[in-house]
RNA sequence: GCCAAUGUAGCUCAGCCUGGUUAGAGCAACUGAUUUGUAAUCAGUAGGUCGUGGGUUCGGAUCCCGUCAUUGGCUCCA
């Protein structure tokens, strides 16, 4: 069966004359007028039957829900198809397809008519589709068709839940009564129903703390990071880095653009068109990578490698990748154009090497995410793989997910679409209920291959490695975007917003309460600096309400008043914006105090002018 | 990319519907006074081709069309 749907302002038709013997009787050949309403045209083919009839409606009832459209005419349309069925069959069928939307205004058009008609197609993205329906493309679980590939086959995705006993249930089944963040990833995932009428708290916070900002000169979803940004951005990287260099992978650095005629990316092309950046250069057509993946494959092509070498890891911190992702996409930090990220490959023997290696990095991503601030109540995982493997390796997958702890979001493929066999990652889910990956791995049985890299196995054959793709934090600037919503909601519910302190562009302010203690500020400030913290001074002429408003303003931490008392004193005057109060500490346990939060953390001086007389106002 | 909303001083906004003197306010900046004890000291000065291009009009921030950007929804997100 062939269908063609359109999602219309109007319709009207009128029957002209019978076509075939066979045609539909009707009582008064008039004119009719429909309003608001799909038009489905349908031509049933040779071998149809009542399956496809229900299959086809229910699709149809699908998409006019997602629509909210409540009206369906049904107008039989013989050139759709070359292979039609009897007109016998045909009716019937149509029959049983309108009987099956009864729930909705349903009608049809006269069968076997020539008809003339007028209709007026809305203009939205979802108003035109066109599908092809057989025997075999009916199932029996809920099944979202994802066109993973624009106008390539569609893959079909089994949506299930997987709990850490083990138990696989249907989505449609599954109580979320105690997962209601998993509800929504589940629910953004696959049926993507979403309302909000508010822009994201972050995009306001990211310019108020002067982080980033939008660059109108450049092209959408290509920030600009002012100095506070830069800092937090350069902390973080610094601190994935080192996370990763621990866990075994050395750092490399591949160039941002690649030849797309090089014979290794045709192939990897034709099967994954991307959305990228292309640059025409003395005749060469290059792109602007989206990935780390070609930069280390290529790399790893020309390592002599064997399989005492493997697992092998090589890592980047790609600054950037580029996707062109649609405009209407784009927001604040949370999906851009431009963005960095740590990106580790594995080059692993086999499927057992590449699973045990898996959960080692499963570990490692979590622990990133915590130590950047980001806990396990804030982010769902989600577990896809095609159906074989979950079968090769239950224990395994449950083993992911018993890491986990709780119930995960599972898209099963009936077969292997794309180069992975298996991928999870973690989503953070923000204030508005808004679903965006973070830490991410994957096991890519193609590439290997693709990229001709071997190595020598145990008998002296060559064999392609099966690689792990892992960003163990995901994208940088998302990073920010969760820690930045993570304090909206802090601030929304009554508590003090903050960034973690080793994060924090300033860590200590301090106010002299009028020039005469100058000085003493001076030596405190560069006791402290001493002791890696980032502290500046406000020696603005102001009263000390609004140098401490303005602190608070910007979310520092502990702010030092210097006056008589204090300069003559041998402890501090320490007020910590978290409680508001203020407490008398020796120097060496407000050292101690610090350290806690900031240990094992990487440091970097103030960004700013330590003065705050000598710092321009950041008004974005 | 599609549909919608928004775009006025460095920032946040008023004015626009119903066209009509020199486009307003608060904050920030600058100058001066004030020398301050834990979330806004006082006074003054300066700052705008009203996103941008075109049209209608005697006259456009205001009405119309195009365009760019941001935000929301859709689609997408290997």
């Amino acid at each position: 069966m062939r269908i063609l749907q359109l999602h219309c302002d109007s319709i009207e038709y009128t029957p002209t004359k019978k076509e075939i013997k066979s045609a539909e009787d009707i009582e008064n050949p008039q004119t009719q007028r429909l309003e608001e309403l799909v038009v489905v045209f349908v031509a049933i083919e040779d071998g149809d039957d009542s399956s496809v009839a229900q299959n086809a409606i229910t699709q149809i009832k699908n998409s006019m829900e997602k629509i909210g459209c409540k009206k369906l005419l049904l107008y039989p349309y013989a050139h759709l198809s070359s292979n039609l069925a009897k007109p016998s069959t045909a009716m019937s069928l149509l029959k049983e397809m309108e009987s099956g939307a009864s729930e909705l205004e349903v009608s049809h058009s006269p069968f076997g008519w020539t008809k003339s008609y007028k209709l007026q197609v809305k203009g939205h993205p979802l108003a035109e589709s066109s599908k092809v329906v057989t025997k075999d493309s009916e199932s029996k679980d809920t099944e979202i068709t994802s066109d993973a590939l624009k106008g390539e086959s569609t893959i079909r995705s089994y949506w299930k839940i997987l709990s850490p006993d083990g138990t696989l249930t249907n989505i449609g089944d599954f109580d979320f009564s105690n997962h209601k963040k998993l509800e929504i990833l589940a629910k953004y995932e696959s049926a993507k129903s979403r309302a909000v009428d508010q822009p994201p708290p972050h995009v306001a916070l990211m310019k108020k703390l002067g982080i980033a900002d939008y660059e109108p000169a450049s092209d959408s979803g290509n920030m600009r990071f002012f100095p506070n940004g830069r800092l937090i951005k350069s902390l973080i990287e610094r601190y994935v880095t080192d996370r990763v260099k621990e866990y075994g992978g050395y750092e490399v650095e591949t160039p941002i653009m690649y030849d797309s005629e090089h014979p290794s990316m045709v192939s990897y092309f034709n099967r994954f068109p991307a959305r990228q950046y292309n640059i025409d250069s003395e005749g060469k057509k290059l792109f602007l990578r989206f990935a780390a993946c070609f930069g280390q494959f290529l790399m790893a092509n020309h390592f002599q490698l064997s399989y005492k070498n493997l697992p092998y890891k090589l890592y980047e911190l790609t600054r950037y990748s580029f996707r062109r992702e649609q405009s209407g996409e784009l927001v604040g930090l949370r999906r851009l154009r431009a963005f960095t990220m740590p990106d580790c490959h594995a080059f692993c023997k086999d499927i057992p090497q590449a699973v045990d290696e898996i959960k080692v990095r499963f570990d490692l991503s979590q622990s990133v995410l915590r130590e950047l601030g980001i806990e396990e109540s804030d982010y769902e995982m989600a577990i896809r793989f095609t159906e074989d493997f979950y079968n090769g390796n239950k224990s395994s997958i449950e083993e992911l997910v018993k890491k986990h702890g709780r119930p995960v979001l599972v898209e099963m493929w009936k077969e292997k679409f794309f180069y992975f066999v298996l991928k999870w990652e973690f989503n953070f889910i923000d204030n508005l209920g808004k679903a965006s990956a973070l830490s991410t791995d994957q096991i890519d049985v193609e590439n290997g291959d693709r990229y001709g890299i071997e190595f020598i196995d145990e008998n002296n054959s060559a064999q392609h490695p099966i690689i792990l793709h892992n960003s163990p934090s995901g994208a940088i600037e998302r990073i920010i975007y969760a820690l930045l919503e993570k304090a909206a909601k802090d601030s929304k519910e009554g508590r003090k917003a903050q960034l973690p302190l080793w994060l924090a562009p300033t860590q200590i302010r301090i106010i002299p309460l009028n020039e005469e203690f100058y000085d003493f500020c001076e030596k405190l400030t560069d006791r402290l600096s001493a002791n890696n913290i980032r502290v500046d001074i406000d020696d603005r002429n102001g009263s000390i309400g609004k140098r401490i408003r303005d602190a608070e303003k910007e979310w520092i931490q502990y702010i030092l008043v210097i006056g008589e008392k204090e300069a003559n004193s041998e402890n501090l005057s320490v007020r910590d914006r978290q409680t508001g109060n203020v407490k008398e500490i020796s120097f060496d346990d407000f050292l101690t105090e610090i350290n806690n939060q900031t240990k094992e953390k990487p440091f970097t001086g103030l960004n700013m002018p330590k003065h705050l007389s000598k710092r321009p106002q950041l008004m974005v």
